[in-house]
RNA sequence: GGGUGCUUAGCUCAGUUGGGAGAGCGUCGCCCUUACAAGGCGAAGGUCGCAGGUUCGAACCCCGCAGCACCCACCA
């Protein structure tokens, strides 16, 4: 693009796509320099996913982190990758092969791997596409899939050296089991649901032909499995029956009654059943009265009981079945309705069953220990602070971790057996036949684990694993330990935890200094984004635009309950009757760290992306200002120049800005960054400063080189504020850099590389700060009439200024060009307190009156009205004011500082007052 | 059952050593002013959830209550 063809509104898909390729491919995004290294590695995205908003929103904050340190000079890496997600993954695939009619075990395991890598190869890079329409400044050439081989390395590595040490073990366990995929789920993949439901009172007739109990029950088909029943020792009702046998109805096997202190004595009527097999409290109970767990279930939650009515049938069949079997039997007390929590696999969504199989697990606690020291020695710290605590409450209580997963696509894990059921665990398997001929004197026959690990065990290696750990690399040393992990805190425990808990046993320092836990999107409701609610925002449409039919097709496609879709549809249609327009990269992305505060939720509002793409034309608009005003300068900038008030006022607020934009990066307040920024570069830079330069650059009094220093002055401090506003929006300020450069004394190649502004105090210019101050509180008086009289503004008023002290006159006589074009002023008079002056409008400057004389233009009601609500502002600030200070213990008290500012304040809005209120008489009296 | 967070303008949200309540969007009024109408200028709008306490002074600190959201947990 020519420099002089900048078009004349912001067009983000003209710029965007050319600029994230140049970078790209001129490898800006590699670590560069011998600055201090900084690192964030990316939490990698499951490569079945495609770009959605809570990704968009993380991905904004990393990449303004990153390029900003870049600009600060620090060796910067942000590694990449994407994650093979196991369950996942093999879902989408098995999916596939179901809409062909075939299931994976048709292929067999080998065949189905090499399907899923087929699918990988050629449908995984959906997710890396779209981080680079984000304009993520991630180092692609570093990129890693936690299923390559250096990283299958680090995770084979990891499982020995833990087996090893026994921090890992194989044991039969009662674990989660989900009926559907077939495979054992840690707790965290587990979701408890509330559910409506019966509590059954069964009734188990005692052995001995004397009677019953009653026991109550929320799943009466586990009685088939019920090994005991149980009464609290401390019961009297039952404590005769304690050592007696009950006839198990249906099944006709006798179980004892025994007590156990588990057993709350005031729900339902005190007696439990016992089925050690298939719930978690029960097992423990079995454990201690050394019963035998009767497994029910086959691996599909069907009853396995060859021989039994019940063999083959489905468990909530079977629940009928049984039920009604027991009522015709007269065996049911009572049915009362009951809510549960139901627990329910992640993934699938089935009802999860406890189920007692054999498992690998990781010995969680003595990992957490030392995870928990680093959090308590501050090695590693929350933002915000509170995480920590959270962080706390689970790892006191942690539980060990079922690794184990029989699935297919994952890392299988390395462990061996020899046909008498030895394990040999090892990093391969020719190591693994070292190991059995140690035993057996001789080759042996082994076969490999057929499970697979779950997939958070190797996303708990991904900050060492992905910088070459095991092995010792430059990598490692110069990056590792990372400087922030940036997360949502719905997987403190799935991800970060672990994290820590094998970063500080693998390398002996925890993973990352900073914690910085972000809110997570939601939609303008506050409910979750799903594709089942359809609520679902694609950020891709955001910047890209979506007209409303494709919108609509797109949500409610492939509903799993496709009755929804007319509901969705309409509600589409309602909140998006014009689709959605196309906003832009970097529109989207400032509305993302504008919404990177301290909470939770973060309810995602179109309305600010709109208003931020203006922004985005706005910044637009400055540049094309500025270049068409600076042409003397191309080629020719100027280290020195000449400048009057108002270009070392712009530039002192530059320092300021720059401090306090510094003050919050540090913080990962990105919403404060983006505060200060647009209001810098709206407010102060265009609103003011930009129609200062004009009236100095067309004011014939003022010299050539004094020109040219505001000439200069509006180049550098656009220069400044696109620097600023880089990382996070990348785009708009690259292309506007590129424009402005050859004004300016760089000659990089690329505003990536440039310089973050920083503070510097010898730039600052109290003086000029003031003045400027003084000639804008001036112009807003003189507008505020303006506007509350409806005048014209083109319209040119006389002015008078009336009294005020020397200063005021200094000021009036300095920037008295400025004034009168700000203004709209067709006349500048000065007139000493108590002179004559015509009726007039009055604003108020200090000690200075501003006069604008009651013309024909003035209407004089108007003012009445006006000086009316004036005054009674002014009134009720100084009523406060006067009760405070009224108050002796007030100006006993407090700070003398307060006090006297409180004095002041008052003594100004006193004589404010008094003067509009003689002014009021003066019109009324007209 | 245990825990955490939230409640500030019509909407979405800032407001950290307690000392004159802010922004964006929306609304109203006047303007197509040669960077920008995706704009300019001006304005209106809040008993800071409720009720106490501490303090000279509370949106902010403490206690209680209410509503909302979320996390953890083995009462069948």
């Amino acid at each position: 693009m020519n420099e002089n063809e900048l078009s004349k509104t912001y067009d983000p898909h003209a710029i965007e796509q050319a600029l994230y390729d140049a970078w790209e491919s001129s490898g800006q995004f590699a670590p560069a320099g011998t600055g201090a290294p900084y690192c964030i590695a990316i939490p990698p995205p499951n490569v079945t996913g495609s770009l959605h908003m809570g990704h968009a929103f993380q991905d904004t904050i990393m990449d303004a982190l990153v390029r900003y340190h870049r600009m600060r000079g620090h060796r910067t890496l942000w590694q990449g990758g994407t994650d093979h997600a196991g369950i996942a993954t093999q879902m989408v695939v098995e999916r596939q092969l179901n809409a062909e009619g075939k299931t994976r075990h048709d292929l067999g395991r080998d065949a189905f791997i090499e399907r899923i890598w087929k699918w990988k190869r050629e449908s995984g890079g959906t997710i890396t596409r779209q981080l680079r329409r984000m304009g993520a400044s991630l180092d692609w050439s570093r990129e890693r899939f936690t299923m390559d081989e250096d990283l299958s390395h680090a995770v084979r590595e990891a499982f020995v050296r833990l087996y090893e040490e026994d921090l890992i073990y194989r044991g039969k366990r009662l674990v989660n089991w989900d009926p559907v995929l077939h495979t054992a789920l840690s707790d965290l993949e587990v979701l408890a649901e509330e559910e409506q439901s019966f509590l059954w009172h069964l009734r188990y007739p005692l052995a001995n032909g004397s009677g019953y109990v009653i026991v109550a029950t929320t799943r009466p088909e586990t009685m088939l499995g019920d090994a005991a029943v149980a009464v609290h020792p401390d019961d009297e009702r039952y404590r005769q029956l304690v050592g007696c046998q009950v006839m198990l109805p249906l099944v006709g096997r006798e179980i004892p009654i025994i007590a156990d202190d588990y057993v709350d004595p005031d729900f339902g009527t005190g007696c439990l059943k016992i089925t050690p097999a298939h719930d978690f409290n029960d097992y423990e109970v079995g454990n201690r009265h050394g019963l035998t767990p009767v497994n029910i279930l086959d691996p599909s939650a069907a009853i396995n009981l060859p021989g039994s009515p019940y063999h083959g049938m489905d468990r909530y069949d079977a629940r009928e079945r049984i039920v009604a079997d027991l009522k015709a039997l007269d065996l049911i007390e009572q049915i009362d309705d009951h809510t549960l929590m139901v627990p329910r696999g992640d993934r699938s969504h089935a009802v999860v069953e406890p189920y007692l199989t054999d498992q690998w697990f990781v010995r969680a606690q003595a990992l957490a220990e030392p995870a928990i020291k680093a959090v308590e020695d501050g090695d590693i710290r929350f933002v915000p602070a509170n995480w920590s605590r959270t962080y706390f409450d689970w790892m006191h209580n942690i539980q060990d971790w079922c690794i184990s997963r029989q699935i297919w696509w994952g890392h299988r894990i390395p462990a061996w057996y020899d046909d008498q059921g030895n394990i040999f665990v090892a990093r391969d398997e020719a190591q693994a036949q070292i190991q059995a001929q140690a035993l057996h004197g001789q080759v042996v026959s082994l076969y490999q684990d057929d499970d697979v690990l779950d997939t958070w065990f190797s996303s708990a290696l991904w900050p060492f694993s992905t910088l070459g750990w095991p092995d010792s690399t430059d990598e490692l040393d110069t990056f590792y330990p990372t400087s922030v992990l940036v997360t949502g805190f719905d997987i403190i425990f799935f991800w970060v935890a672990r994290m820590i808990m094998f970063g500080l046993k693998f390398t002996g320092s925890a993973p990352f200094r900073d914690v910085y836990v972000h809110g997570l999107v939601r939609d303008a409701d506050g409910q979750k984004m799903s594709k089942s609610k359809g609520n679902v925002l694609d950020p891709l449409d955001l910047i890209d635009g979506i007209a409303l039919p494709a919108l609509v097709e797109k949500r409610t496609t492939g509903l799993m309950q496709p009755q929804m879709a007319k509901h969705i549809e309409d509600t589409t249609r309602r909140q998006f009757p014009d689709g959605i327009p196309s906003f832009g990269t970097d529109a989207l992305r400032f509305t993302f760290a504008s919404l990177a505060t301290q909470g939770r939720d973060i309810r995602f509002d179109l309305g600010r992306v709109e208003g931020f793409r203006n922004f985005c034309n706005k910044l637009w608009n400055a540049a094309r200002f500025v270049m068409m005003n600076t042409d003397s300068l191309v080629d020719k900038p100027l280290a020195n120049f000449e400048t009057g008030t108002a270009e070392r006022w712009i530039n002192s607020r530059l320092q300021h800005i720059a401090q306090d934009v510094a003050t919050s990066m540090e913080v990962y307040r990105l919403d404060q960054v983006v505060q200060t920024l647009h209001a810098f570069a709206w407010d102060e830079y265009c609103s003011w400063y930009l129609e200062i330069a004009k009236i100095e650059l067309a004011d014939d009094g003022l010299s050539e080189a004094h020109k040219d220093g505001v000439r200069q002055t509006l180049v550098n401090v656009l220069g400044a504020a696109l620097r600023m506003l880089h990382p996070i929006m990348p785009f708009i300020t690259e292309a506007l850099w590129q424009q402005l450069r050859s004004r300016t004394l760089t000659n990089s190649d690329s505003i990536m590389n440039q310089p973050y502004p920083q503070f510097e105090p010898n730039q600052v210019d109290d003086k000029a700060v003031a003045d400027m101050e003084w000639v804008q509180a001036v112009v807003s008086g003189v507008r505020n009439i303006r506007g509350e009289m409806n005048i014209d503004p083109r319209k040119e008023l006389p002015v008078i200024f009336q009294g005020g002290n020397d200063l005021d006159r200094r000021r009036a006589r300095d920037f008295q060009t400025l004034l009168a074009a700000l203004g709209r002023l067709q006349s500048l008079a000065f007139v000493a307190d108590g002179e004559d002056t015509p009726q007039s409008a009055t604003a108020l400057s200090g000690e200075m009156k501003i006069l604008v004389p009651l013309g024909s233009v003035i209407d004089r009601t108007a003012e009445l009205k006006r000086l009316e609500r004036e005054v009674e502002k002014l009134a009720e600030d100084l009523q406060r004011c006067q009760t405070k200070l009224s108050n002796p213990n007030f100006v006993a008290r407090a700070p003398e500082n307060i006090v006297n500012k409180e004095q002041n304040r008052a003594d100004q809005l006193a004589r404010d007052i008094e003067e509009l209120k003689s002014q009021q008489t003066r019109v009324a009296s007209l």
